[in-house]
DNA sequence: GCCAACGTTGGC
DNA sequence: GCCAACGTTGGC
């Protein structure tokens, strides 16, 4: 089983909503990269649940992937804040799948904590100036992380 | 709210 | 295909 990174903004969806839900479809991913990793996701793999843009920010817990991707519904609806005029539901570009509620971290990871961890120098959330927020995460890496929790 | 860094757009 | 302008991300 492959380990990923994924940020949101808890106003969106937190690991707590998760909790709540169980389950959830993880939505509006607008950026090629961060989509084509979502289609390498499968069932079974897990991520970090990283928030972002928030006060807090850091990895707050872990979810598994539930479904492969399929075409994200919200590119197709004009209410969505994730409408894109160019999708069709023949030639819909972008990708969502579901999640499912693994466990919520006592109290989060915050970024200036990962900073100290010796080996997680080629962690795209922690290279300068990086965005992505679709991430894959090796096994070693994903070891470095899990002590800190 | 600021602003650095990045991705996308569109004129040429 | 270049690149300036613009919009967005996201930590602080």
């Amino acid at each position: 089983m492959a380990h990923w990174l994924m940020k949101s903004e808890p106003d969106e969806l937190s690991i707590q909503d998760l909790r709540r839900l169980t389950r959830a479809r993880w939505d509006g991913v607008r950026n090629y990269q961060a989509r084509n990793f979502l289609r390498q996701m499968r069932a079974g793999d897990t991520f970090f649940f990283y928030h972002s843009s928030c006060a807090q920010p850091g990895i707050a817990g872990i979810g598994r992937i539930a479904s492969p991707a399929y075409p994200d519904p919200t590119a197709l609806d004009p209410q969505s804040p994730y409408f894109d005029t160019k999708a069709t539901a023949e030639k819909n570009p972008w990708s969502a799948l579901d999640v499912e509620f693994v466990e919520a971290f006592p109290e989060v990871l915050r970024l200036s904590a990962l900073k100290t961890l010796a080996g997680l120098e080629n962690l795209a959330l922690l290279r300068k100036g990086n965005r992505l927020s679709v991430m894959p995460v090796e096994p070693a890496e994903w070891r470095v992380i899990r002590t800190l929790r």
